[in-house]
DNA sequence: CGCGCATATTTGCCTTGGCGAATATGGATT
DNA sequence: AATCCATATTCGCCAAGGCAAATATGCGCG
């Protein structure tokens, strides 16, 4: 059942919270990082993970690994994302994410063919 | 997050199975072994399972223990239940799982208050 | 070429939870 | 009380996958 693989891949605080970003916009290691405040190898083994699955794909660019949602991503994902949005009502930590995360993009150009530095993201993340 | 334990509670097949079938009415042990087809020492462990997490709930009726979703049912799974909906045109396994349900109640009156005996199920249920 | 940065993978360890087989419980019936 | 039937639990075993720490890869730039 293609659904058990997307209940597979839900069902880690982590990867969930790195979806709930990618819902968003594509993303390199270093955003997941300076959002989820989560050491990179944990992050890294989590991405890998939801690849092997099948729900994202990484494009390198330059020093970096954009990942994206799979397009087109298995129907199976897609439903329960757009559920998922049906209950970021009740859950602040991925709302707080989402936030987060349009916070940075509003400072740093987050599209990684710009040449920010890993260092400068992280400490804007820093100050909140 | 309280989604992680409704993921964690979808992402095995047998405990899909469960609450694919537990949408419909409350049920009893006997009927998901003639549906589902597994031995009831694994059917009983992943209800457990369900009623320690707070999904399902059982109560004792004769020499029978129901089974019934959670009232109310925590929001995060009442989502992914109508989610779950939308999936279904794409599990056919749960499909067949609804209509052998359906097929067995037409037959048996299958509220647990009557004494319909748990071999006379089985065997209905084995002719298809 | 060689260094540095971003990211990935390996290693060792531990916990959760899956399974079948066997066994226990507990209500109902006689 | 004895027994039957429906259901639950225990046991021993095994695989998946979580983590941190350490290490490897691989691109780009000087």
């Amino acid at each position: 059942m293609h659904l058990l693989r997307v209940y597979d891949c839900l069902c880690d605080a982590t990867r969930l919270r790195l979806l709930n970003l990618l819902v968003l916009r594509p993303l390199c290691v270093c955003h997941f990082e300076a959002v989820l405040r989560l050491p990179q190898a944990k992050i890294s083994r989590h991405l890998a993970y939801l690849r092997r699955h099948g729900m994202v794909t990484a494009e390198q660019r330059g020093p970096w690994r954009v990942y994206s949602l799979a397009s087109p991503p298995p129907r199976a994902l897609a439903v329960n994302l757009a559920c998922l949005q049906d209950a970021l009502p009740t859950e602040p930590q991925l709302r707080r994410d989402r936030t987060l995360l349009t916070k940075l993009a509003a400072k740093v150009d987050c599209d990684c063919a710009t040449t920010v530095p890993r260092r400068h993201i992280l400490r804007l993340s820093r100050q909140h």
